[in-house]
RNA sequence: GCCGACUUAGCUCAGUGGUAGAGCACUCGCUUCACACGCGAUAGGCCACAAGUUCGAAUCUUGUAGUCGGCACCA
């Protein structure tokens, strides 16, 4: 079989994935050993609206990697995907869709067409992601995909909303509120982000107090005359302020009273006075409250209850007026007055400025520094406000999850540090979670009012209207926040959903019982594993808690915890053992990637530049947790060696006649090494002995670094194993017995020139065989396509537990590492010839020998090394390019040779004519040099005696050897350079 | 303001209480019959700075500087 030079992507990657996919081969259910061990993981589902993204193909990539390598150790392997329905941008995106094509907006059409829309577009353009996973080649159980809009996930948002109202840890109360005025819905904290803004000014205000007589005056109006006109009336001729500082003028028109620190001096003597609010006329009173630091501004508060959190907290202190003086989208309503009403916010706040100066109520406005909140989606600035919301109380599934830190160190975090304790922090400071939206694209609030506002949360209009006792009710117009049905996603797409209502009456409200009496009534039930929308819980007792999650930073707080809480207090434990927190992707200046910025790199164009196995390397390749800005050539490096693997596989292909992979040999084996070496073939070389130790000590390390989410380790181990250790020298030593250049056998031991080469052919074969399996989480379509070519492992399945599947190495063995045959003499003789040929070619370089020039190459050893030198011979001819070697004790060669010293032996290679002899000089001296460098600091580590006292024995022991073999090794380089003279 | 992370070869990054590593780039030499997306051979770092603990610190502690995050914000 011949394959093209290069490696081409392309052709693997259309190749197989739907092989794989319509093959069933993703699916737990591929599995038939019912002993398996189970290995789950839930994608954080990304937005239905979203397209692939560097964060996704790194998340997606790692998920993939560890149920690839699960799936091949013979676990039970589920992955599973969906995505979640973006209340927000959904419906941003559906709403201009609307207005583009139709020029009508969501009021128009109504609620119903509304949602109707929203489905077909989902329907249309929510599968894009999905697509690029397959691209991605996850193996992800497309029969299990979820989307938290779907009934069976509806029904578990419904279920847990329910409970937790009748828990009383879901309220409807009146708040402020983080609102978005473009969005024109509230936002959770973790919605909105603190910016700096634009320009910040600090406007001072001077508001008149009534009732002054008898009081010092606090800030005489220097040109109190010329608005004596408004003012006198009110305050009896003699104008005394109190100044504000405000960064939001605008807001003044809401103030219902001005604070001051009851132990302030330049203000108490006003506390229980009024003032009188320009611009409104209104009377509000001025109270003294902690809160209020003299030291900053003026240390006088103006006070906004219904516009301001904490002065809403003040408000609810003094029993203070609320007044709302603004709409939805942030403009003023009549409650600001008729000269503002309809005014933007921004507008209002100049005119309230302008009319401030024209009153000569305008002390000063200074710049000033401040961040404000953002709407994380579109960037306007957040206006709190007050408004009536539905609250989910965090206290008790806080103090489960935090309990459960604790107790099991569970969730475990990779890395840990620092990510434990932004998730403990997190729980520990957590507020009640605002989880009504103003949308229609979501799972609308199961609550109902009657005509007197009385409300009924129930899971059906029915059994509301039961509880009611009238059929007369109107359903809540808001939906739950996305994160909501996010939160249940590790248990309510493995089919929990309790999708029947609990009984209305009593006993069953108490949280235990209803859920006792859930559980088991589900866990009897004996459905099909994943039969779509149906309650079942087989899944859920299977595969919850799932191992892993992998996600981002910003995630811990969004999902992680909330996930964590929801599946304790409704599945009675956490919905997974471990979270791998991955790193940010940035770009090659190290800059986060972004829109604004426009830096981002598409992982689909890095896919068609480098395909997708290489991408994968490249990312699997980064440590765990860290960021790191990306590079194409570390992309390109990966390229390069998917071609050297698709190349050393051309090669052995190229050379496989009469061959075929052993499959018989699961492992390496002894036996499985018998089986393929055959009666006929004399002991292993050094090269098999050597390559297999290798391998086995390469399988051990890439699991034990895949148990411990090292990616980057297992990367590494695998490009180290395979270029060097495989290509570089295995091969180069195997490649005259596999091309078969050398004596053909005599016919009785199965003849011939072929019959000679076979055995390393079939060597050769199986650990390249092996060596794709090892490769193929990381590297899927690559493997595929090689192994597919791969002679005898057609009907080479070697997991039984997938024996009815087709030939895939995705169902194959994962290498078993073998202790047995790790193999550290084979590794020292081998490491001793390396060496050997390394020194020959570096001399041959350093000298400037072309490579056709062939030498002698003479070399001392002990007895020892003598022998595996000897050995192999021919090998080491090869490739140090030597004509003859001449091995013995002693070195006795002509003045004019270059030298050299390995760890084992003395080499000389006679260059009569050849050699110049200041260079060589030159060279020896550089050598001795650097070995004097190392001796001088052993030496006085050596020298001193605590060192030698109080380090271990072993560890002195060590430096003693090396120290005694520079001596030995510089004597002899030493004597080199005399020899030159 | 508080908290955290990072600072290692030209670049991107591993690493670890006991002689500094990789990939890429650089230099030199190769159309060696799998691969120039290659082969071979070099070169390159007082591991940010300072102090401490230790027989020994790039690694642990503290401080300083720089970079980047997160959180909280006083109108």
């Amino acid at each position: 079989m011949e394959l093209a030079k290069a490696y081409d992507p392309k052709e693997a990657e259309t190749n197989h994935y739907s092989r794989w996919e319509d093959g069933g081969y993703f699916a737990p259910e591929i599995n038939e050993n019912t002993e398996a061990e189970t290995f789950s993981i839930v994608i954080p589902p990304p937005n239905v609206t979203g397209s692939l993204h560097m964060g996704h193909a790194l998340q997606h990539t790692l998920m993939d990697t560890l149920t690839r390598w699960k799936r091949m150790q013979g676990y039970k392997t589920l992955f599973l995907v969906g995505v979640d329905h973006a209340g927000i941008s959904t419906q941003l995106m559906v709403t201009r869709q609307l207005k583009k094509e139709e020029h009508k907006t969501p009021q128009d059409i109504g609620r119903k067409a509304f949602t109707e829309k929203v489905w077909e577009w989902k329907n249309k353009y929510g599968g894009e992601i999905t697509r690029q996973m397959r691209k991605e080649g996850l193996s992800v159980d497309w029969s299990r995909e979820r989307f938290t809009m779907e009934e069976s996930l509806s029904k578990a948002v419904l279920s847990v909303f329910v409970r937790l109202y009748e828990e009383d840890l879901i309220y409807r109360g009146t708040r402020i509120v983080n609102w978005c005025p473009k969005d024109k819905t509230v936002l959770s904290d973790l919605e909105v982000k603190e910016e700096k803004a634009k320009e910040g000014k600090l406007y001072y205000l001077k508001y008149p107090v009534l009732k002054s007589s008898g009081l010092e005056s606090v800030a005489k109006d220097e040109q109190g005359t010329r608005n004596s006109e408004l003012l006198s009336t009110a305050t009896g001729g003699s104008v005394t302020y109190v100044t504000v500082a405000t960064t939001r003028p605008e807001t003044m028109l809401g103030d219902t009273a001005v604070a001051v620190n009851p132990d302030d001096e330049r203000y108490n003597h006003l506390i229980g006075n009024t003032v009188l609010l320009p611009l409104t006329n209104r009377k509000i009173p001025v109270i003294a409250d902690d809160y209020v630091e003299s030291a900053f501004g003026t240390g006088a508060v103006k006070i906004t209850p219904a516009h301001d959190p904490n002065d809403w907290e003040i408000g609810e202190r003094h029993n203070l007026v609320k007044l709302v003086v603004m709409n939805d989208d942030a403009t003023m309503n009549e409650a600001a007055g008729a000269d503002f009403t309809g005014l933007d916010r921004y507008a209002a706040r100049e005119k309230v400025v302008e009319k401030f100066e024209e009153l000569g109520l305008l002390e000063k406005i200074e710049d000033y520094d401040l961040t404000l909140p953002h709407c994380e989606r579109c960037k306007t600035v957040i206006e709190p406000l007050l408004s009536e919301q539905w609250f989910v109380k965090m206290d008790e599934m806080r103090d489960l999850a935090l309990k459960q830190m604790r107790d099991e160190n569970s969730p475990r975090f990779f890395p840990e540090i620092p990510h434990k304790k932004v998730y403990t922090n997190w729980l520990e400071n957590l507020k009640s979670w605002t989880i009504s939206r103003q949308l229609w694209w979501g799972h609308r609030i199961p609550a109902w009012y009657d005509a007197e506002g009385n409300v009924y949360v129930a899971r059906s209009k029915e059994e509301a209207a039961a509880k009611a006792g009238t059929q007369n009710l109107t359903q809540d117009e808001d939906v739950l926040d996305t994160w909501f049905s996010s939160a249940l996603w590790p248990f309510s797409t493995l089919g929990w959903s309790t999708s029947e209502p609990p009984a209305l009456a009593g006993g069953l409200t108490q949280a235990e019982d209803l859920r006792q009496t859930e559980w088991d009534k589900q866990s009897s039930k004996n459905q099909p594993a994943h039969a779509g929308g149906s309650d079942n819980r087989s899944d859920l007792d299977t595969f919850y808690p799932t191992d892993v999650l992998v996600t981002g930073r910003d995630i811990i707080r969004l999902w992680v915890s909330r996930m964590v809480m929801m599946g304790i207090k409704f599945i009675g434990g956490k919905p997974f053992d471990d979270v791998i927190i991955h790193g940010t992707v940035l770009d090659k200046n190290g800059q986060r990637m972004s829109k604004t910025k426009n830096n981002g790199i598409d992982p689909l164009d890095v896919f068609e530049k480098f395909g997708v196995d290489a991408t994968r390397m490249a990312l699997a390749g980064s440590a765990t947790g860290v960021d790191f800005a990306w590079r194409d050539e570390k992309v390109e490096s990966f390229r390069n060696f998917a071609n050297k693997i698709w190349n050393a596989t051309r090669f052995c292909l190229m050379n496989s006649e009469g061959a075929t992979v052993n499959t018989d040999s699961i492992n390496l084996s002894k036996e499985g090494l018998h089986r393929y070496l055959g009666d006929s073939v004399p002991l292993p070389s050094l090269a098999d002995r050597w390559i297999i130790s290798r391998l086995n000590k390469t399988v051990k390390s890439v699991n034990f670094a895949l148990e411990t989410y090292q990616f980057h380790e297992a990367v590494q181990l695998l490009y180290h194993f395979f270029w060097d250790d495989f290509c570089d020298w295995y091969i180069e030593f195997v490649k005259d017995e596999i091309v078969g250049t050398q004596a053909p056998l005599p016919a009785a031991n199965g003849g011939g020139r072929l019959g000679a080469c076979v055995p390393a052919r079939t060597r050769i074969l199986t650990i390249l065989e092996q060596a794709l399996r090892m490769l193929h989480p990381f590297m899927p379509f690559l493997t595929e396509e090689l192994w597919q070519k791969l002679p005898g492992t057609s009907n080479g399945l070697h997991n039984t537990a997938y024996r009815s599947a087709g030939k895939t190495i995705m169902l194959a063995d994962f290498p078993k590492p073998d202790e047995t045959m790790i193999d550290e003499a084979a590794e020292s003789e081998m490491s001793a010839v390396i060496e050997l040929i390394t020194k020959v070619r570096n001399i041959r370089a350093e000298m400037n020998i072309t490579p056709v020039e062939r030498f002698t190459v003479h070399i001392a050893a002990d007895n020892a090394t003598q022998v595996v030198f000897a050995t192999n011979e021919p090998q080491i001819l090869k490739l140090a390019r030597a004509e003859k070697l001449i091995i013995g004790d002693d070195l006795e060669v002509p003045m004019a040779s270059a030298k050299a010293v390995t760890a084992n032996a003395e080499i000389a290679v006679p260059l009569e004519g050849l050699i110049d002899f200041d260079k060589e000089r030159e060279r020896l001296n550089g050598q001795i040099f650097k070995l004097n460098v190392e001796l001088e600091r052993l030496n006085a580590q050596l020298s001193n005696s605590d060192f030698v006292n109080k380090a271990p024995e072993e560890k002195v022991k060590d430096l003693r050897e090396r120290a005694a073999e520079i001596v030995q090794q510089t004597n002899t380089l030493n004597q080199n350079v005399e020899a030159l003279r």
